[in-house]
DNA sequence: GTAAGTGCAAAAACTTTGCATAAGT
DNA sequence: ACTTATGCAAAGTTTTTGCACTTAC
């Protein structure tokens, strides 16, 4: 069970506010959303919000744990999605069109994946990105 | 063993320009270096290069398959690195200093990894990336 | 000689910063 | 009341685009 915005806020030590709740509920209903999409779709339910806005509280949920800030090497600008800590999944995203996809880890804990050599450096986390091509895309070739 | 650069560009089908052969060069020289960085060194040995003519390159040789474009979580720009094909290496980054590191793959051949489902996509590669914290930062904190 | 690549300037895209105003606790 | 967050404007970065000029084949 998820659990609602303003707690996860709370528990964070963070302000409850109602674009902060906005912005996790946007992320929770569609997951892998740039800042600029999370900002197009608040505009329908708050006044005015305003795109840096939008950056800043993406920025304090990722400090905070409760949002995880994705880099895909097809998307041109940063994805979040709501972290959950006991679902450690990676992604799948089609080179042409961007889609992104959830794939389960096989392993349940993070780090799911131990390097060979770690260089010396204690490692946090494993992230792995399936770089594909969907059925859609595969067509229209 | 390494093919020199000029015969790389032969094979891909693309024109042998000085530019192209030293930013070859400079990324075999050192991995893992952006746009800018790439550009800051062949200052030294060519006379006028652009950096929008550095990006240009780039690209082409990234979608000639001679380079592979790295988008880590912790690094500002894309890095790039020249793509040895029997080498299926992954990523260890230092969330601090931002130090990338290579890592070898346990399995030779790409994709080294398998999705538990596909989602109907046509998997192209695996990457995989290490969030971590190297020793000089951690004496540091 | 023709097609392709480069240089540079200008612009686009994404994100951060700063400060007055507003809202949360 | 006191502190923290927001709104907006402006600026900072990274990357792309356009076009005259040059170079590789």
């Amino acid at each position: 069970m998820t659990t609602a915005a303003p707690e996860r806020l709370r528990a964070a030590g963070l302000r409850v506010t109602v674009q902060r709740v906005a912005v996790l509920d946007a992320l929770t209903a569609r997951p892998h959303a740039s800042a600029e999409t999370v900002y197009s779709r608040l505009r329908g339910d708050l006044s005015g919000v305003a795109l840096p806005t939008v950056h800043g509280i993406l920025n304090d949920l990722t400090g905070a744990g409760i949002v995880r800030r994705v880099s895909l090497p097809d998307a041109a600008s940063a994805l979040y999605e709501v972290q959950d800590d006991f679902d450690n999944h990676h992604h799948l995203q089609c080179v042409e069109c961007g889609r992104v996809e959830d794939v389960a880890c096989a392993v349940g804990e993070a780090p799911c994946l131990h390097p060979s050599h770690d260089h010396g450096m204690r490692i946090l986390e494993a992230s792995v990105t399936y770089r594909a091509i969907c059925s859609d895309c595969e067509r229209k070739k």
